[in-house]
DNA sequence: TTATATTTAGACTGATTAATCAGTTTGTAA
DNA sequence: TTACAAACTGATTAATCAGTCTAAATATAA
């Protein structure tokens, strides 16, 4: 029904599958078994497709650990869970993920306003930040503990993809590899 | 001299700015001050190239490192050494940084043999374990300590180069960010 | 009902592009 | 000199692709 949903949903396919170059715009019109002029009629040009895409799984991605941070409950599970469900989000939409890295490395970035980006992070930094005062967290800037703890969302992400894993083996490496992250934030 | 350098380091320039998709053979035999025949005579196809350069920084970055490892010294101040190089390397070679992970992130990675990939981390791997099993490092699999150990080296690259910072700003803290990875991945 | 928005199919275009190819230059060695 | 291969050239080609256009159909809402 939802056509504009359609569209993005083998979009996103396509891309993670064959890159942004090697998929045209008649095939996502395929895939998502629409008429070429609706693509164009929703999305004026390919490249606003493909940022449209992209916030759209920010935003999906940012709903998922929102109420993680605004939920109750005490500030150091809140660290775990936001680690944990991050992990989980990544693996269980690897396309998602995938697709998220992909633009973030392609020159597709540079046209998000800094400021949109900015604004994707802020609720995180003053998390974090109280984390910092209430000396739980090491006193560093609230930016690089984000950007440390994305590596290591990112590199478990990369090593949980590299083979097989059961999903018991899974869940306990992702715990195992919290208390590693953990012994990094922590003060002392 | 050697045509072959200068299509690569225009690949390199072009690919980075533009994309893949964004650059045309044409324009990297311009920027390389060569002929378009020249670039397919030593590249049989546009993706040959992608690959051909994405193997040459890969090599280069590990001869970066490669020494680190097999030099004399305490094998705890080579595990600094090796993250201190890592994020040097990065932050005094953006482009190719920055290359290397939009390979990573896009089809063309799947032409690339596993083997050829595996290749390349078990230097790292071997050394990895002679810390697990001197309990230097926690008793994890040595390719989950090298993914959280690259995913570290990313996770500063991206905080370094999302704003300016002053020689020493930079340099103490990668200094004190190499302090919490080594309280990451340390045994006690 | 009427108007407005959305959707369809597919032919079309103008620009771009990867790759080719017939021929030229260069270095080297007989 | 001659011979030869490797390196190189750049115009040409055949194909692809983003985006347009048309005219009719269908849905939505005022």
């Amino acid at each position: 029904m939802d056509k504009k949903q359609q569209i993005l949903s083998a979009a996103l396919r396509l891309f993670v599958a064959n890159g942004f170059d090697g998929t045209p715009t008649a095939k996502i019109a395929i895939e998502a078994a629409v008429a070429n002029g609706t693509l164009f009629y929703h999305y004026k040009t390919k490249e606003e497709l493909i940022v449209a895409l992209y916030n759209q799984l920010k935003e999906e991605q940012a709903n998922y650990i929102l109420p993680i941070i605004t939920g109750s409950g005490f500030i150091t599970d809140k660290f775990r869970d936001i680690f944990i469900h991050s992990v989980h989000w990544a693996l269980s939409n690897p396309d998602k993920f995938y697709y998220i890295q992909q633009f973030n490395f392609s020159p597709h970035l540079a046209v998000v306003p800094k400021q949109v980006l900015k604004q994707q992070t802020i609720i995180y930094e003053n998390f974090i930040e109280e984390g910092i005062k209430r000396k739980l967290l090491k006193q560093q800037d609230p930016e690089l503990i984000i950007a440390l703890f994305n590596g290591q969302v990112y590199g478990i992400y990369h090593y949980l993809t590299s083979a097989e894993f059961t999903p018991a083996l899974r869940e306990k490496t992702i715990n195992e590899s919290y208390e590693m992250v953990w012994d990094m934030m922590k003060y002392m």
